[in-house]
DNA sequence: GCAATTACATACCTGGGAGTAAGTATGTCT
DNA sequence: AGACATACTTACTCCCAGGTATGTAATTGC
């Protein structure tokens, strides 16, 4: 822990990309992100399918959420340009790669909410 | 996995379960909660040593957060009962068999900080 | 002409997550 | 007697994620 010869990382340099971590993980820790992200690992969906699929998401919170998601290379919007719009979303390449973990941390969820929240 | 004889799983029993997923996956999305599992899963922390090793976190939230992670069996808390105060966190055999998922998604994060938030 | 469909956009409001600052208890050390 | 250390509380405040409700554009079908 110390040594900083010419080209060196500074601490602010691991200030800003700790930041950067911090950031991310705040997005993806907002409520609907890691739900959107498992329901698009079983393949693209239209808006409205995701929406059925997570179920109690509004469309404000569903639209919002994969802005940021696209924003960050995690999800592909394409448009159809068709009447009535036709909207389909998917994993990137990225995504994919992280869409594993994510499942693996929903399916870790799943198995003990029951017993760690046995009320309610 | 599966198998309902007599009694079964209605759908209110689905919803709630679900609730509750999303319940503990909300305690997990906390701003500091999977940096302290992260903290955790390198061994046992006094309260000032988890302070110091996740940077920016106030005494109230690391508190506040560990009392959470502590209700549903993730954390451990062990009082030395000496004085001046010492006391020791650790993580439950849950939180053990939680933190792979969370540090591999924390390496996630770092690895692809940098591509996806380039400014700042 | 008008209802229906779909993927949004926008305005408004509230709860609670989160920060700051200060106080508390209880002993040891000088 | 007073400073110091440690692990908390508590009070106060602010901000924004997130919910609700409504509006919009552009077609097709009746």
């Amino acid at each position: 822990m110390s040594e900083f010869p010419s080209t060196t990382i500074t601490a602010a340099d691991v200030m800003k990309a700790d930041c950067r971590a911090r950031t991310l993980l705040a997005l993806l820790a907002e409520k609907w992100a890691l739900l959107i992200i498992e329901a698009l690992s079983k393949g693209p969906r239209r808006t409205s399918a995701l929406k059925r699929q997570i179920g109690g998401i509004s469309e404000k919170m569903l639209v919002q959420t994969l802005r940021r998601l696209e924003k960050v290379g995690l999800v592909e919007r394409y448009d159809f340009r068709e009447v009535p719009p036709r909207v389909e979303y998917s994993l990137t390449e990225r995504g994919h790669s992280l869409s594993p973990i994510i499942v693996s941390l929903d399916r870790w969820v799943e198995r003990h909410a029951f017993d760690i929240l046995p009320e309610a």
